[in-house]
DNA sequence: GTCTATAAGGCGATAGAC
DNA sequence: GTCTATCGCCTTATAGAC
C-alpha cells in the first residue's frame, strides 16, 4: 500500500491517536489538566496508560496538541465568517458574526476550545509559552474589529474598549457554563448578547 | 487566662490557623485545588506538611473552609452595600451598586472569592455540595434584583434575564484575568461595565 | 504546636514481552 | 500497537518525639 508504516498517516495508529486526542480532550475540559490522569485517558478507551506512550512523547505534548488544535479551531472558524460576510457589511454585523462563531467553535468542538480556553493558566509553563502566540493572535482580531468600529463612528467615544473587549469575551466564554442545561440555540444566545452590548437594556418609555 | 487551651480560641493556633487560611486560598487562587500542595502550603509559611494536621483534618476541609469564607464574603458585601441604598434608589443605582460590591469582594480579599469563583467547578464533589446553597443564593440575587427591574419596565422586555444575568456576571468575574495589571480603579471598572449593559455602545449620530 | 519519620497509594514515564 | 511490570517521585495522611 505504501511505505507509510507506523506514522500517524498508518490508518489504525491515526484512529488510535485521534481517539486518544478526543478522549484527552473531554477529560481535561471537565477535570482540568492536574485534575486528570493518563490512567483515566487510557481507561475510557478500554486501554492502559503506557500505551498512551506510543502515540505521545509526553503528557504535556498531549494537552500542547489539544491546546493548539482547540485555538486554531476557534481562530479558523471565526475568520472564516466573517471573511465570508459582503464588504460592506455593518460593523455590528462583523460582532454578531464574530460572536456566533466563536460560540459555535466553542460548544461544537468544544472539548478542545473549552479546555484551551478555560484551563490555560493550569497548563505547564512550555505549554503556555507554546499557546501564547494563538491567543494573542485570536485577542488581536477583536481589538482591531471594536476599534474599527469606534473610529468609525459606531461605538461611542466614551466606551473604554478594553473593558467592552474583555468583557464581551468574559460573557461569551460564560456561555460554556450553562449553554447544555439551556433550550437556546448557539444562534439566539449570539444575537441576545451582541443586542444587550449593543443597544443595551434599558427601557425608553 | 481562662479555659480555653489548644482551641481556635487560643492565640496562638487561632493565629496559625489564619495564617495557613490565607496562604492557602493565595495558592489555591493560583494554581487550583489538585496543583496545590500540602507541601506548598505549609512551605510558604515556613512550616512541614505534617503540622498543617493541627489545624485542618484534612485537604478537603481546609478548601472547604476557604469556600465558605469566598462566598459568604460577597454575600455579606454585596448585600450591606444594597441594604445602605435610599429605599426609593433606582435599579440602575442597585445594579452598579452591586457590581461595585461584587468587583470589591473580588479584588479585596480575592484570594478567598476567586478561589470560590474560578476553582468551584474542580473541587472534591462533597466540598461543592456544601457550597452549592450559598451559590444558589447568591445566583438568586442577582436573578431577583433583574425581574424586579424587568417587572417595572426599567429592562426591555425583550432582554432574556438568564441570558443577561450569565453575561453579567461572566464580565464582572472576568476581571479577574486583567484586573492587576490595569489602571483602572474597582469603582470605574464597575461603572463602565454596568454602562455598556444599561445605554448599549451604539452611537446615536 | 511543630517536628521527624513513614505509611499507603497515585502519578508520569520506561523497558521489554507479545 | 498494546500489554505487563516496574521505577522513582510525589501526594495525603498518621504516629510519636520534642
Amino acid at each position: 500500500m505504501g511505505i507509510a508504516i507506523n506514522t500517524p498517516q498508518n490508518s489504525k495508529a491515526k484512529k488510535s491517536r485521534e481517539d486518544i486526542l478526543n478522549a484527552s480532550a473531554a477529560l481535561f475540559s471537565q477535570h482540568g489538566y492536574k485534575g486528570t490522569a493518563l490512567r483515566d485517558i487510557a481507561a475510557t478507551l478500554g486501554m492502559k496508560a503506557g500505551s498512551l506512550y506510543y502515540h505521545f512523547a509526553s503528557k504535556e505534548e498531549l494537552v500542547l496538541e489539544i491546546l493548539t488544535i482547540g485555538l486554531r479551531n476557534i481562530i479558523d472558524t471565526v475568520v472564516r465568517d466573517v471573511e465570508a460576510l459582503p464588504k460592506d457589511a455593518s460593523l455590528k454585523k462583523v460582532l454578531v458574526t464574530a460572536a456566533k462563531a466563536h460560540l459555535f467553535a466553542l460548544l461544537e468542538k468544544g472539548d478542545y476550545t473549552s479546555t484551551s480556553i478555560r484551563y490555560y493558566g493550569q497548563m505547564p509553563p512550555g505549554v503556555q509559552k507554546e499557546g501564547r502566540i494563538l491567543r494573542d493572535k485570536y485577542e488581536d482580531m477583536w481589538r482591531i474589529w471594536l476599534q474599527r468600529a469606534q473610529d468609525a463612528g459606531d461605538i461611542k467615544p466614551s466606551i473604554n474598549l478594553k473593558v467592552l473587549r474583555l468583557s464581551l469575551l468574559g460573557s461569551l466564554n460564560q456561555t460554556l457554563a450553562w449553554y447544555k442545561k439551556g433550550d437556546l440555540t448557539i444562534d439566539e444566545i449570539a444575537e441576545s448578547q451582541i443586542d444587550i452590548y449593543w443597544d443595551g437594556v434599558v427601557s425608553h418609555k
